[in-house]
DNA sequence: AACACGGTTGACCATCTAGTCAAGATTGTT
DNA sequence: AACAATCTTGACTAGATGGTCAACCGTGTT
């Protein structure tokens, strides 16, 4: 009865753990078409029936994988509230940034395919959650500004600048890791990375210095 | 004979033209494996069967669209020289990237997407012309901060500052309409965005004014 | 007009892949 | 032990897709 499915939920839940975990590694190495439903199986070390068992389909399996994404991005964006001094805030919000993009870098990777693919899977997210917070963030920048506390920049292009600088190192990892002399970035080479990325941007909206 | 093969030279110049910007069209948006031959032939206005007359196969006719695109890539890239006063050179790099990142964005797509995979196929290029190029770039830096023209930063973070920021438009151009109220970036948002990625950078790294 | 050469194309094939299914294994409950 | 619900899995199917091929077309040369 319901009490068999609770019992069983736990072999439920690892599955569906082990098969979404395959299926970001997949699905950030070869795209949505270019993953099969075997090598995910694979991966996760189970037979492809499984997989359809858990996930009715290969869409709806990337749905979930998508959305997975999503929330860890949404959890990092709360950092940019956590003060309101923008030097404060800023510097949260893009070590924190880089940290996904280090611990999470094949999210990262599909997302990015997503995207770049027009958003078929994931456009009402941009529309309503996405749009709504960068309207938020956008108010927080623009109020920072009128306080005199960094420079008068369209808060969206900066936005951006954040975005595309710190998943960068997930999204082109490969390119930095093969110009790095095919290492992988050092634990001091990450600090210094977004040392550097935190520093560039902050000094390039400091308020200059009045002579 | 020869003359005759001259006299055809241009359908073959033409139809590989099309071919090219169609596959590079298609490949952007669904990624290689997501491509199919028939949707390329559509976009070009061509049978299947033409397509493997002009490119032996889906993977040569890939390798082309990708090396086209890097020569574009270094073609900008040749901007960076064209000043000895780091101010002057990074402007013009910035700005030439703003307007590849709005000129090509299917060619930029491919990149970032073949770069994910791990550039299963483009590994070569990264290893050879876009390593030795990169070290020349860091070189000029690294002579702009001993002259104290710039402060003293990692170059190789830096670099990858400005091709994240400036690709962004193109591989995130999706996004970046959906927050724009589904609406294209007009000229002036071209134009503000691009000042406002150089200025913050150029802040970011112009000495501090010293009191 | 006959020819040669590059270009064009519909029909075809071997292979791959998402998804199905039915039989069987496990596991918790009584 | 008997049961029922859930989970597992090898074998199968229908459709898509990269690539082939042989017949055909168009054009400039002789």
């Amino acid at each position: 009865m319901l009490i068999l499915k609770a019992a069983k939920a736990h072999i439920r839940a690892e599955n569906e753990r082990l098969i979404l975990e395959a299926g970001e590694r997949i699905f950030a190495q070869h795209g949505f078409r270019g993953s099969t439903m075997q090598m995910i199986a694979d991966q996760a070390g189970l037979p492809k029936a499984n997989l359809h068992y858990y996930f009715d389909s290969k869409e709806k399996l990337y749905r979930c994988v998508v959305e997975k994404i999503f929330e860890i991005w949404l959890q990092a964006a709360s950092s940019f509230e956590n003060s309101d001094e923008p030097k404060e805030a800023l510097k949260l919000y893009i070590y924190e940034k880089m940290q996904i993009s280090r611990r999470h870098p094949y999210g990262s990777k599909v997302w990015a395919n997503e995207v770049m693919q027009g958003a078929p899977i994931i456009q009402d997210f941009l529309e309503t959650q996405l749009r709504s917070w960068t309207d938020g963030r956008i108010e927080s920048i623009q109020a920072w500004i009128a306080a005199g506390k960094i420079r008068s920049v369209e808060p969206r292009w900066v936005m951006y600048m954040i975005w595309a600088t710190t998943q960068h190192y997930a999204d082109f990892g490969h390119q930095i890791e093969t110009l790095n002399a095919d290492a992988p970035l050092s634990e001091a080479q990450w600090e210094a990375a977004s040392e550097t990325v935190f520093e560039v941007i902050w000094n390039g909206l400091e308020p200059k210095q009045s002579l």
